[in-house]
DNA sequence: CACCATGTTCCTTG
DNA sequence: CCAAGGAACATGGT
């Protein structure tokens, strides 16, 4: 599920849930998690620290823990990998078999699921130290791309995965984004012209932004949500604007074969440092 | 059984 | 030294 605009809905959602609880204790089920915590360090780490703010950067979800008496602040970090998902539900509450952490919170436990255990919760921040501008930022604009991508002969699309250009794209919307920008995914990212990379920063930005607003992509149900339950906390509802399912606002992604919107011309799937790529060879050039 | 999957990191190759 | 490519991670869906 998780993009930049999921992530910032995520984010958005946890926020006030979050926010002034203080943490009774943590369980780690799956270490892996964690790393390169021991799951006891980790519990003892977050054991009567108090959550104040909730921040994304990129992918990552940022939680500022309060100090107990004596200790310094800390951040905790969380990435969702490919399959995870974070919610609120009453305290003993059964879980699902994929859970990998689940945080005390008192009332209600704060559960990280993620069948496929790619993703990460985490003290250590090595990981963010890297990620480049949030699209934005100053930094992500065609000047600095320019002068970013000189001389990469890397496909575009590549280039736009790498966290260290731009923060939160992934798979899907590196995709969408070319093909409304009209810009062919194949093409050397140190060849694009000023304008080209104008178009695209001016694009993946409306893009996210449009994403964010319809309340994400994938349907969120978070905590496998009960959306009858009607107690609010497992279900975040789609903005009134929400029109249409996520796989039918996407224009390229997962459409091969199909005909493009703005040409009618076939969607071509290709494969890119081992991942999918799709989009209109007669709309991108 | 085969292939595919919204991500990151590590190792190898050129 | 650097850029780029590919495998690994682990599980589930089609």
């Amino acid at each position: 599920m998780p993009e930049l605009p999921e992530v910032e809905v995520l984010k958005r959602h946890l926020a006030p849930l979050l926010a002034g609880r203080q943490i009774h204790g943590a369980r780690v089920l799956r270490a892996r998690t964690i790393r390169p915590h021991l799951p006891a360090d980790f519990a003892q780490a977050l054991r009567g620290a108090r959550l104040r703010e909730v921040r994304r950067r990129g992918k990552f979800l940022l939680f500022d823990l309060a100090p107990r008496r004596g200790a310094a602040p800390s951040l905790l970090i969380g990435h969702l990998g490919m399959t995870g998902r974070m919610y609120l539900a009453p305290a003993r509450t059964p879980l699902p078999k994929h859970t990998a952490v689940v945080i005390d919170l008192g009332e209600h436990q704060w559960v990280f699921e993620d069948p496929r255990y790619f993703g990460r919760l985490t003290l250590d921040a090595s990981s963010i130290a890297a990620l480049g501008p949030e699209p934005w930022d100053e930094g992500f604009s065609a000047p600095e791309l320019k002068r970013v991508l000189r001389g990469s002969r890397q496909a575009i699309k590549v280039k736009l995965l790498d966290q260290a250009i731009v923060a939160g794209v992934g798979n899907i919307y590196a995709s969408e984004a070319l093909h409304r920008a009209g810009i062919s995914p194949r093409r050397a990212a140190g060849r694009l012209s000023e304008g080209d990379l104008a178009r695209l920063c001016r694009h993946v930005r409306e893009l996210l932004e449009e994403a964010i607003r319809f309340g994400s992509t994938v349907p969120l149900d978070f905590g496998g949500a009960r959306p009858g339950t009607g107690d609010g906390l497992f279900y975040y509802g789609r903005s009134a604007e929400a029109t249409g399912t996520y796989e039918e606002r996407l224009r390229v992604y997962d459409r091969a074969n199909q005909p493009c919107s703005a040409c009618g011309g076939a969607i071509r799937r290709i494969v890119q440092a081992a991942r999918s790529t799709y989009y209109c060879p007669r709309c991108q050039t």
